[in-house]
DNA sequence: TATCTTTGCGTCATTATTACACAAAATAGT
DNA sequence: ACTATTTTGTGTAATAATGACGCAAAGATA
């Protein structure tokens, strides 16, 4: 069995793209770098992957969130690995990028070692990026704007329980464009995902709205049963 | 600016999963190893980044179908990247994995090098691989369900021209499901991307189906226009 | 010429989507 | 307390999309 060793390997990074939602407008976690390359420069939240230790992507990913940002306990999905020759200037680097959405008042983060600093910002307001980090953000935004119209992520970014008018601003500000109020009312309830909480948000100005929680065992139960969830 | 030598690196291997379809059945391309490890095993046709010429993924992935089966220009799209740490007996290796539909009868695929033989199978009907390759394929095997409901790939996997009834068995047959005829007529001909040709087709034994090529420019206007493709 | 199969297309019942309208619940000002 | 105002919840009708069924035309076979 002819040995690994004979061929020329890559390094491989992992870099994460968390969404937040905050002030109704969406956002994304950057770190900024302390160190060359790309030095005082704001990046994706990224690190190589430990080989020797035989860590997988995800576990790479959460330890690497861990330490750069504080922020423990996310649902990851791998979104693309990136392979242009020029993306990092130390040499050959594939970037494993993996995607997130997170509630931004449940966390709090703070800048590990290697940052100058760690911070939310909005994502149609993003400074230059380091690396290829740029194209990673696009790939990102656009499986957000696909995965909102078929999964129930919304929830991940709001605070529970949430109403339907959030539930709305929500998808109208990552679709960007808007939803008639009385059917994207109906659809919800049609779909029957949410229970609905006897709490009441105090300080709202006007009416106040009815608040629910996600349904997870009704979504299972709705997607197992081969129907699909489209906004 | 600190040195990539200081990690341990990963090897990485490109794996494709080629779909083809003939005889009214979807099929795959698979390569049986000449080598261990998984030594006359039947494997998708893969092999290493060529990471000191620079290689992309997309040049590794056209030069190892080139090499190892014969086929080329193919339009090839990745699928996801794999990173069991057990998935490889000689060590850590991980796999990029790409995706292509072809049509097998423009092709003359030959066996390289590396390999005993390179046969398309009936993917309802495929034989234990090496690797972790039956969990690429299942991958890829929902790649294609989803993917044909929002892209017109049939074409690339028929001969030009083609019918509407060949049309309509190749999405019965991908999707395992039936579609009622002439509501599938009805919906290909409303999207106005088919171009009718005025050749016919001797051999049918009833009344000749009219034959259609792909219209590339129709269908472009038809996704910048932001309207979208649905079966 | 009659029969059979495959293909192309008409059409209606049902369902889903969209658009608009109005009442209820709360707040703020007078 | 009363009124105006804003936000939220819900009814409903016009329109569009989907699904189901049926029939006639074009060959092939005999």
């Amino acid at each position: 069995m002819e040995s690994l060793d004979n061929f020329p390997k890559p390094s491989v990074t992992i870099d994460n793209v968390i969404f937040g939602y905050q002030h109704k407008q969406v956002s994304l976690l950057l770190l900024n770098r302390k160190e060359a390359p790309f030095a005082n420069t704001w990046t994706l939240p990224g690190g190589f992957l430990r080989v020797n230790e035989f860590e997988t992507f995800e576990q790479a990913a959460k330890r690497i969130l861990m330490d750069k940002t504080g922020i423990a306990d996310v649902f990851l999905e791998q979104l693309y690995t990136f392979d242009s020759p020029e993306r990092d200037p130390r040499g050959r680097v594939l970037s494993v990028s993996y995607f997130a959405l997170v509630n931004p008042t449940k966390y709090d983060i703070m800048a590990g070692e290697a940052a100058n600093d760690v911070q939310w910002f909005d994502w149609k307001n993003l400074p230059p990026l380091g690396f290829d980090h740029a194209m990673i953000v696009e790939k990102a935004v656009n499986r957000l704007k696909t995965k909102v119209l078929w999964q129930p992520i919304g929830f991940e970014l709001l605070d529970s329980p949430f109403s339907i008018p959030e539930l709305h601003t929500l998808y109208e500000t990552i679709l960007d464009k808007p939803f008639e109020r009385r059917n994207f009312y109906k659809r919800f309830m049609e779909l029957d995902i949410l229970r609905k909480v006897d709490t009441r948000r105090d300080g709202g100005r006007k009416r106040p709205a009815d608040l629910f929680e996600f349904d997870e065992e009704k979504y299972n139960n709705l997607i197992n049963n081969g129907l699909s969830f489209k906004i």
